[in-house]
DNA sequence: ATCCGCGCCTGGACGC
DNA sequence: TGCGTCCAGGCGCGGA
């Protein structure tokens, strides 16, 4: 499931893609996907014409800057993008079309399709959901210690719910929040309003400095993860307690536990986060 | 106002 | 083997 490192080297993958080509024709499959505007028709007729300039993103949701239109697009779980060639054969989880001038085309496909688009004139994406509403990214300016202290500070839920909460702190997803709390050494269930300083310092620090390595490892390729050029990242193999469950602790050897926290599948340490 | 839990989807793992 | 059931999960939304 893409979360932000993923969605960031999508992201550049994309640029070096389809930056500058010129769509001529959209074809929507499956019309649930297109959020806005409420008929999907407008957003296959609105972006006909259209160059692709640059590809932005906040969080986990992408952004292609377009002549006259931004298109905002979220991966969900199981999103992803192929540049291909008109008469490569379409399968069938493929359920956006993007045609382009030069006989090629960006195919969007989402076998669980979850995935949303949200089409706006270009330069209102950012005063509106979704985009209006998530919170600074882990390694931004605005994350300082007194903002996140203070959101903290203000609720009496889980922790791992919290950084789950993309209104808070933007980018983290299941995989990246259960690492965090690992190498921060927080149990996943300990209440937001009773960590001290030194742990919220620890948290800022290792949800930084955690996305950024997954970034420089190509992401992780958790079951169907790829970026757009089809490869595959490397980070999976760095995870230390995500998908682990009954394994040893590479800290102290203690059998990773599985929970359920805040609706999510949850690994933990129960030895190296004793601290509910 | 805050927050929990459901619905959206499909494929794969699992049990009988 | 083949069927049914459960689980995975980000986010928007309705209801508590």
């Amino acid at each position: 499931m893409p979360e932000l490192p993923e969605v960031e080297v999508v992201r550049r993958s994309l640029v070096e893609l389809v930056a500058g080509k010129k769509i001529i024709d959209v074809n929507v499959g499956w019309p649930k996907i297109i959020k806005r505007p409420e008929q999907y028709e407008q957003f296959q007729d609105a972006l006909k014409g259209q160059t692709i300039h640059d590809v932005d993103r906040k969080g986990k949701f992408l952004v292609f800057l377009l002549d006259d239109y931004s298109l905002v697009s979220h991966l969900r779980m199981e999103g992803n993008y192929r540049l291909q060639k008109t008469e490569d054969p379409v399968d069938k989880h493929t359920h956006v079309i993007f045609r382009f001038s030069d006989g090629k085309e960006l195919r969007y496909r989402d076998v669980r399709k979850f995935g949303t688009m949200h089409l706006f004139s270009k330069g209102s994406e950012w005063t509106v959901p979704p985009l209006s509403n998530l919170g600074p990214e882990p390694f931004s300016d605005e994350f300082t210690f007194e903002y996140f202290k203070g959101k903290l500070m203000k609720t009496e839920r889980s922790i791992k719910g919290v950084l789950l909460d993309q209104t808070v702190i933007t980018g983290l997803g299941n995989i990246y929040v259960d690492e965090v709390l690992f190498r921060s050494r927080i149990h996943p269930l300990r209440i937001a309003n009773t960590l001290t300083d030194q742990e919220i310092l620890e948290l800022r620090e290792q949800a930084s400095t955690t996305l950024k390595e997954s970034i420089d490892a190509g992401g992780s390729s958790v079951n169907t993860y790829m970026n757009s050029h089809g490869l595959s990242g490397t980070y999976q193999n760095e995870l230390k307690v995500y998908g682990r469950k009954d394994q040893e602790c590479y800290r102290c050897g203690a059998a990773v536990q599985k929970i359920k926290v805040a609706g999510r599948g949850t690994h933990f340490c129960p030895t190296c986060q004793a601290n509910t």
